[in-house]
DNA sequence: GTCTATACGGCGATAGAC
DNA sequence: GTCTATCGCCGTATAGAC
């Protein structure tokens, strides 16, 4: 169940690595303390020990989360001086190639910031976000006003993110997870060219 | 906290109405039979007498929500024998206007989705969206290829929902609720312009 | 149909031995 | 640091009066 790597872990991380994957998978409220610690093959006891308590337990994971998150958008933009074009297709291949590995976080995410609507401002999200866009910016031409920097970004993420979200509909559609896959792929090419069209307009 | 019109429904209604909206906020393990009770104004025994345990009502809340997005989509594309770009406004205005008054249902829906992956399976949730698909296809004129119908609804539906289920972190970037909404609006043109360029290449 | 009282189990958390 | 035992509360569900 676990990936061989937890197993190198000191124990504290090897809790929070476990308490990632299944908070992620079942939110807060659907998650036992117990069950974190049968998966990760430690005693009850210790994550009271090391994290006092399964809020503050949460919110560590979290935390780590957000912090993936915000890194994978930042360095889709992080690509030397080429052509927009080139630029785009990087920024599309980057961030469904963080998707496919990471696929539970978009919904973890929205889930968490619709649920309880204080926790960005706790984290200081807002702040994060707002700088990301403004480097973001620079990997686009100097002309490009900042409400349509904004708006490309926002496309981009729209169009990427939702459909890992909905991919255990689109494998009841097509019957199959390998054809689930093979859509979802399909789907990179399409983003890339709505991206495109939107560039040159 | 609820709406006024929920006052004239039958106590078994009250109770559903009132589990809907939140199960939708805060997931099936999020909710309390006591907070389902006190919102509704009824005795948390009568949730047990019509409903039989939580599981069940769940259940009956997931239908209900479920055959309400359906019916959305199926709405947009019902309408008369006008242009192409008219379709587009109108599907795009129609599905705004639903999740203008229907915000939580995406978050909820994929979240469900994603936590219990059977659920789409029990319900025969896949052949519905499928003839909802093949629908949808009589509102493109006939020389479009399957394939294409399916990607520019799902682009649709993945521009137009996903600006929702995001606002909490719009409001935190933009600094209040009332930007938020603007911004929302101001992506509306956007999809607009996305999809009229999709159909035409 | 509606309400009260209570049974029963599960869960987060702590104390304390090793 | 790790493990066992246990406390105390909370939540679902039921029994039974009205």
């Amino acid at each position: 169940m676990l990936p061989e790597w937890v197993n190198n872990l000191t124990t504290k991380d090897k809790i929070l690595e476990t308490a990632r994957m299944l908070f992620m998978k079942e939110g807060l409220e659907g998650v036992r303390m117990q069950m974190v610690a049968d998966e990760a093959g430690v005693n009850k006891g210790l994550l009271h020990y090391y994290y006092k308590s399964k809020d503050k337990l949460f919110t560590a994971v979290f935390n780590k989360v957000t912090s993936d998150l915000l890194k994978s958008i930042g360095d889709i933009f992080d690509n030397e001086e080429v052509s927009l074009e080139e630029k785009i297709d990087y920024a599309v291949d980057a961030y469904f190639s963080f998707l496919s590995k990471n696929p539970r976080i978009p919904v973890f995410f929205i889930f968490e910031i619709n649920r309880d609507s204080g926790i960005l401002k706790r984290l200081g999200f807002g702040d994060k976000v707002k700088g990301l866009i403004e480097s973001a910016s620079h990997a686009f031409p100097n002309e490009k006003d900042p409400d349509f920097i904004f708006h490309f970004v926002f496309t981009l993420v729209s169009l990427s993110v939702f459909p890992f979200m909905v991919k255990p509909l689109l494998k009841e559609i097509t019957g199959s997870e390998e054809k689930a896959t093979t859509f979802l792929d399909s789907r990179r090419s399409i983003v890339k060219t709505t991206l495109k069209n939107m560039a040159i307009s």
